[in-house]
DNA sequence: GCGGAAGTTTGCGCTGGCGCAACACCGGCG
DNA sequence: CGCCGGTGTTGCGCCAGCGCAAACTTCCGC
């Protein structure tokens, strides 16, 4: 049986305020796996069978519409939980979780979920703040999806993303998992061929750079009044 | 002081499994309130000092954008709770919240949180249960602004409504408190010349009736199909 | 090293729905 | 009872971004 050293995931949120000692008795209880890259770790409408957290890698977690296309709700980076289903109470996965890269992850049977949070209720509370910023952030995407054009959307997606999992490197922050231009119109609500045309003329610009399943902001900031702009910019307007 | 009876929110989600001694326990901290007709509960930004259940009326949650537009959250329905904030770990309102129509609600002092959750787990299991559902509701929205038409969004945006919050009259379902044009296109993602637009047609159709920030659906069904109509559908295509 | 598949770029024409503007309507208040 | 402000309706022109189509590039397996 594989083990899982504490001090490895102690300072996660889902753990906050937990002991050495308690951590193991709810480590004892999950398994670690591995998934390859592109591979299923659920699918949609599945069993909930277990939930996770993240140790290494991205996943990316998508809805079908009944009509068939998909969208992407979001990317799990590592130290985050995902597949809590039936800690909100749904007895199937509202999402596909998918391996955008090698990923590990640590399991926990739901089974265990009512024991766990029986024995440790600060796992509920730590979960309710969890899924409340994700709430929040889930809003503030419908409010940019109603307000927004399609510029100043995939300008906040690829900052948000580089805030999430961006990596310094040489000439500006590379997005530290492959990403491509379908996976960032299924964000924001746009087409593939719309975020090519937007990517290109950026990167004519110098504002980022890319290369196939990769993207490198080089002026994180320009992009950043780019995304807070206003399309018709001209003062600011007097609101009642 | 106001004494609340336990038996009037005995069976409302937030407080699922509790009997009838520990929900005199709960109440006793939490004090009566009513809101005149567009008066504010409390303001986006501002300090979260309370967590309400809706006992009576209705109350539209709003967000501002940065640029000074308000798109619309959600509209609470009596028996559900909102202003939660605080348990979810934020100190401060993250939207607005109007009373729609003459309204009363419990509202509970923020600092009760802690130390009723630290006696009663199972407040924090049952608002988890409740933001997920909340964050499942907004990712449907999230997909439905990505993949859908104006026209299929505001379909069903009514249906979610009728559901939610319609009474049964005479020739259909009524939407149960007062709702603009204006209202309905910021949760929808559009503006109030179109919502009118399709509206009036729908009206000439006889699928609605309306009024001045009235609105009855008299043909359910018949929307539902056009809500789950895809725009261009001439056949099942074959999704890989 | 050679194909083929997946990902990306780009041109072009079209249209859904937005922005503007003017008007009609309803209801409440003085 | 007449005015006035909030609400709703409708016509018109325009354009951001979609859909289609075709070519190109990069990566991967054989």
């Amino acid at each position: 049986m594989a083990k899982v050293d504490p001090s490895l995931v102690a300072d996660l949120p889902l753990f906050a305020g937990f002991g050495t000692e308690e951590l193991g008795d709810i480590l004892r209880e999950a398994r670690p796996a591995r998934f390859a890259k592109n591979s299923a770790i659920f699918d949609e409408g599945q069993d909930a069978h277990s939930f996770f957290v993240l140790l290494h890698g991205h996943v990316r977690a998508t809805k079908t519409t009944p009509g068939g296309e998909q969208i992407v709700v979001r990317y799990v980076a590592p130290g985050e939980t995902f597949g809590v289903a039936m800690a909100i109470g749904l007895p199937r996965y509202p999402a596909t979780a998918t391996a955008v890269e090698d990923s590990v992850v640590l399991a926990w049977p739901s089974s265990t979920w009512p024991r766990l949070v029986a024995k440790f209720p600060a796992l509920a509370t730590n979960t309710l703040q969890t899924i409340g910023s994700r709430l929040q952030e889930t809003h503030t995407r419908v409010v940019e999806m109603s307000t927004q054009q399609v510029e100043q959307r995939v300008a906040h997606a690829l900052l948000r993303l580089a805030g999430q999992s961006g990596r310094q490197v040489e000439h500006g922050v590379e997005i530290d998992f492959p990403i491509s231009r379908q996976d960032i119109a299924q964000m924001t609500g746009t087409t593939l061929h719309t975020v090519s045309r937007i990517l290109s003329s950026w990167e004519r610009s110098g504002l980022i750079a890319g290369g196939r399943q990769r993207i490198v902001l080089r002026e994180p900031h320009k992009l950043l009044v780019l995304a807070e702009a206003a399309s018709g910019e001209d003062g600011p307007p007097d609101r009642a």
